[in-house]
DNA sequence: AATTTCACCGATAGTACTATCGGTGAAATT
DNA sequence: AATTTCACCGATAGTACTATCGGTGAAATT
């Protein structure tokens, strides 16, 4: 091992990331219960009341987890976007479209669990973060849609938008988790099954789009 | 006001059953956090000692909570079961296929939002309940599917009904929120969306069952 | 009527955690 | 070289909660 003289500055802030990185480990397996200033501490190797030189207190902690988690995800959404813009035809980018968020969660799927958890917990001090994530997930998807063609131009049509996204991004979330537990192993069976449900969606905005109340499946493209 | 003389054990029996509700709303409220003896008994109007008179610890109450909050959900999706199939029609069926459990959800959003937490928080006590209630979900889901006509009878196409009754589940439930939320005022709308997004899928079960690998859309029916 | 049972009470010991404070030594500055 | 800064430390007061214990009075039993 080579001795590595760090500044001081170098010193703290290397702490400070492994106070991050103890309380995101820490937020994963145990949830926000079984966060304490005590065993963040601990894990990262300093005295406990050494975790206030580096945060006010364990809230600005999760503050800064959430605005880093929140920035690997825009990060993530941005590269997945420009990988699907890349992709060639017409299929090929649906999929795409399906696959590469399923991919990007699997890369960090203690910020997926961490939002659906904080999503639902009133008590969350991560619930903007999480509602945030989601609205950020919700305009991704309808950025997809309308790059396929859907555009709303009532109310009802921009709901039904809503509500599609909504949807797909659930189960794009669920299908995620399912295959992170390894009951769907393959990821691009179940973008083929994100897509095959997008699509029924889809034929239901085009065949009603516009119109006051739909029927069944009438066959006319708007 | 007329007194009710109560018996001992009526007595017992109701404050049992105000520390049950009183869980259930601060379950609601602030979470599994905010859940301590003190805060349950003080709603309840008991000492905090004599929370023990009727639970073991608050372990055990949260047990008795997730009995009592599965009975009411299953006994919710037999009565769900039994409408749809009284339902008329084969569209009509369809449709009501993914109402009545949208209905069932608003009826009690709480039980939903505690156990979407409960599945994703490693601390939680109610994972098992959580995990059974998915399940139940889960099998609800496939026997709708079934009903439609669709059985699996290779691995491949059982994952994929799986894959479906789960993504379809976690679409339902997102609309059931946001209408609980007032972004979905229209169930219906909700519900068409549903049956839209589950058509697609029945297309591709459709067009490539027990084939090899799906291609776009061949339109035989098995 | 006498006795027993028991749901509930207040007090309290024990546990886990937060946040502050004064002290220390090595890095940084003068 | 002398002085200052500051990341980290141990100790500790304060807070919130759990779970137990002995006591009490009214209901239930004898």
């Amino acid at each position: 091992m080579t001795s590595t003289p760090l500044s001081r500055s170098e010193a703290k802030d290397l702490t400070r990331r492994k106070l991050i990185r103890a309380a995101l480990a820490i937020l994963d397996e145990e949830g926000e219960a079984g966060l304490s200033t005590v065993k963040v501490a601990r894990a990262a190797g300093i005295a406990q009341s050494s975790f206030y030189v580096h945060f006010k207190d364990m809230q600005e902690l999760l503050r800064v987890l959430a605005e880093e988690g929140g920035e690997r995800l825009r990060s993530s959404m941005r590269e997945a976007r420009r990988r699907a813009r890349e992709s060639p035809g017409d299929l090929g980018l649906h999929r795409e479209t399906f696959r590469i968020p399923l991919e990007s969660i699997c890369r960090h799927p203690e910020l997926l669990r961490i939002q659906i958890r904080a999503r639902h917990d009133p008590s969350s001090s991560l619930r903007d973060f999480a509602s945030e994530t989601a609205a950020a997930y919700r305009e991704h998807h309808a950025a997809d849609l309308a790059a396929l063609g859907y555009t709303a131009d009532n109310e009802r049509d921009r709901r039904r938008l809503d509500m599609i996204a909504d949807g797909i991004n659930a189960a794009t979330n669920a299908l995620a988790m399912g295959h992170l537990e390894g009951r769907y192993p393959d990821l691009d069976e179940a973008a083929d099954i994100l897509t095959a449900l997008s699509r029924g969606a889809l034929r239901l905005l085009r065949s009603t789009s516009g119109a006051t109340r739909p029927g069944d499946e009438p066959p006319a493209r708007p």
